[in-house]
DNA sequence: ACCATTGCTATACGTGCGTATAGTTGCCTG
DNA sequence: CAGGCAACTATACGCACGTATAGCAATGGT
């Protein structure tokens, strides 16, 4: 009955090898990631932790500090492993460093959705710091278009964001529609998939967008004739 | 400090001319929409609702069957307002009758994006039925594609609904990224057209959709040369 | 006129939570 | 060896919550 998990493709020490403090905050990740930050007890962490409650005060003060404690670990981490990503290889091309950036908060994915979800001033930083980077990319995919775009570069590289987040934030509803849950790898590779599918057709002709459009600038109550 | 706000978009008979039944409903559904389920206490709602704790439970039986209550109300709610339009509306067009479905829900937007980051069993079913009309609305557009898709048309619906999702779900980034709240209308508006604009144009040119492609379907471990 | 039903309030119960505090162990230093 | 400090536990406090119960007022049917 003493809960101790391993956060699945984390690697190093064995979670009982770590230091009490690493083993609390290992626990709380995981479970402010499985269960938000509101149903997470600090009796749950200390018990997942092996560890009494209160030595989570003794270390981190309080809730709320534990987690901002949390949030600094894991904004860390990514940047930790990005750079580390970014160093093994070679180019410092964008489009690619940006796949990385992914890829090093793969483990962290569900943490950071809850994240985002819940309201963490800590993790909203992390989205702006996203729409940074899709607003360089999107700079440079505008340059083979004709067409002037209908919204600036930043409020599409935003929505581009919201909408990527959207994937991890249902993986409750998406894992059922596939049969899979979404963060298994066969679930990643099918989402992967999808993703790039979409990603590289347009949804709309030019032809229904330049209706929609019609619509969405046309005065309030236009319609009916 | 009898706290009795309107919901905003909502015609009908004013807050103060409910019942007292429909004023709990109605103020559970705001409390649900802001503050999620778990923070919402059944004594806010009374005091949002200006009537005692003990009358909610006395209508409604428990904090779990409100909520049950207050979803199905939304389910129903949305489901008429639809048929209204529908009707209003001449032609049974699918693109169209998928927009007309976004519009109903405009209310409720909030309360059901909600209700699917924090797993409501009613709400999931709306999730999956907007990803039939996605699906169906995406065998017409595969018609004009000459490219087999990567993944299947439900993959690829549900994908496309999850990140629809995100739009909503990340409202308190959005808004701050865009200067807007995105619930307003202007927000509304410049999120729309942004939206056109990402779903009118490919993100990605087929040559860095194939490099991708490889990348997601090479053998794990096999960079690093 | 009676009484059952319904809408509603007041008050209280039990529980689980975050937090506080006092105490115990063990190690490191001078 | 003494002393101090950090790690850690045990226990308890206070509070806010969901829930339970008893009672009151009004209404409507017979």
């Amino acid at each position: 009955m003493t809960a101790s998990e391993q956060t699945p493709g984390t690697s190093g020490p064995a979670f009982e090898d770590l230091t009490a403090r690493a083993r609390i905050r290992q626990a709380a990740l995981d479970q402010f990631a499985e269960h938000g930050y509101e149903r997470t007890t600090i009796r749950g962490i200390a018990a997942a932790a092996g560890v009494s409650p209160g030595l989570v005060r003794h270390h981190f003060g309080s809730k709320q500090e534990l987690r901002d404690a949390v949030d600094e670990y894991v904004l860390q981490e990514i940047q930790r492993v990005n750079q580390q990503v970014m160093v093994d290889s070679d180019s410092g091309d964008l489009s690619t460093s940006s796949a990385y950036s992914i890829k090093a908060m793969q483990p962290f994915r569900e943490y950071v959705s809850r994240g985002l979800a819940e309201g963490s001033t800590i993790i909203a930083k992390m989205f702006d710091r996203m729409i940074d980077l899709t607003e360089q990319w999107l700079v440079r995919a505008d340059a083979n278009r004709t067409d002037p775009p209908l919204e600036d570069t930043r409020t599409r590289a935003a929505v581009i964001n919201a909408m990527a987040m959207g994937v991890p934030l249902m993986r409750e509803h998406l894992s059922r529609a596939l049969g899979v849950d979404t963060f298994s790898p066969e679930g990643d590779r099918r989402i992967s998939l999808a993703l790039l599918d979409i990603y590289s057709h347009a949804l709309l002709t030019p032809e229904l967008a330049a209706t929609a459009v019609a619509w969405v600038e046309s005065p309030p109550g236009w319609h009916n004739r």
